[in-house]
DNA sequence: AAAACAGGTTTGCACTGCAAACTTGTTCTT
DNA sequence: AAGAACAAGTTTGCAGTGCAAACCTGTTTT
């Protein structure tokens, strides 16, 4: 397939900037609390909580609510797939940059 | 800024993926015709017809609609400004990727 | 006991991307 | 010459999205 239309294809449940800020930094770190994401990324609560909610439904990410001694804590660290599919998806990005910088266009007829 | 942070505020207009497709292309060729894009991104003609609108009310690109010989052709190319943008994007994003490689979590207290 | 705070969740709305329908003009077909 | 099919886009309609503000539930301070 074109660069172009894999480009178009990009999955958006990662790309979207919250999201993939969330997913890049759990990628670094085994795992992070709500409140910790929410000053690291400087999201709002009530977003940050949609788009976690959205990685879980995704099976992306686990969220486990404990409590540490009397105060609740929201624990989220990434899923197996949820770590294969962050790092596919800046892989990609980066080829996609290394091929666009290198692309010429062809005649009309060519493509 | 956050590493993290930055991320959650990439410009939306060009990271949206389609978006990203058009105006990467457009980056790479001096100017394409709608029906040229068309076929590079896959996308349908409304659908390209309404991203190159709102790329154009953001001056990132021009439109020019002429005719060659009876048929009307449109014909796109990247503004100064867009040629600029796009190209920060990337890089941006390039440098995000790397960056977030290496970075390390950090106590709370510091972040 | 009441006010303030911590840690989230739910709600409401403005905006978006997409597909389908429409428009305007041209070229075949008969 | 009438009409069907086609080319090249634009506009419309709607389902889905991200965000902020309101809300909730329990804890600590005053």
């Amino acid at each position: 397939m074109s660069l172009f239309k894999e480009m178009t294809e990009l999955d958006k449940l990662l790309h979207e900037p919250a999201r993939l800020a969330i997913m890049t930094a759990l990628a670094n770190c085994e795992s992070a609390d709500f409140t910790f994401l929410q000053s690291l990324t400087g999201l709002s609560k009530g977003n940050l909580s949609s788009h976690l909610t959205k990685l879980e439904e995704a099976g992306m990410v686990f969220i486990i609510k404990s409590f540490v001694g009397k105060i609740p804590n929201t624990n989220i660290s990434l899923s197996g797939s949820g770590e294969d599919a962050i790092n596919a998806h800046w892989k990609r990005l980066d080829e996609m940059r290394k091929e666009a910088k290198t692309w010429k266009p062809e005649t009309e007829s060519t493509v």
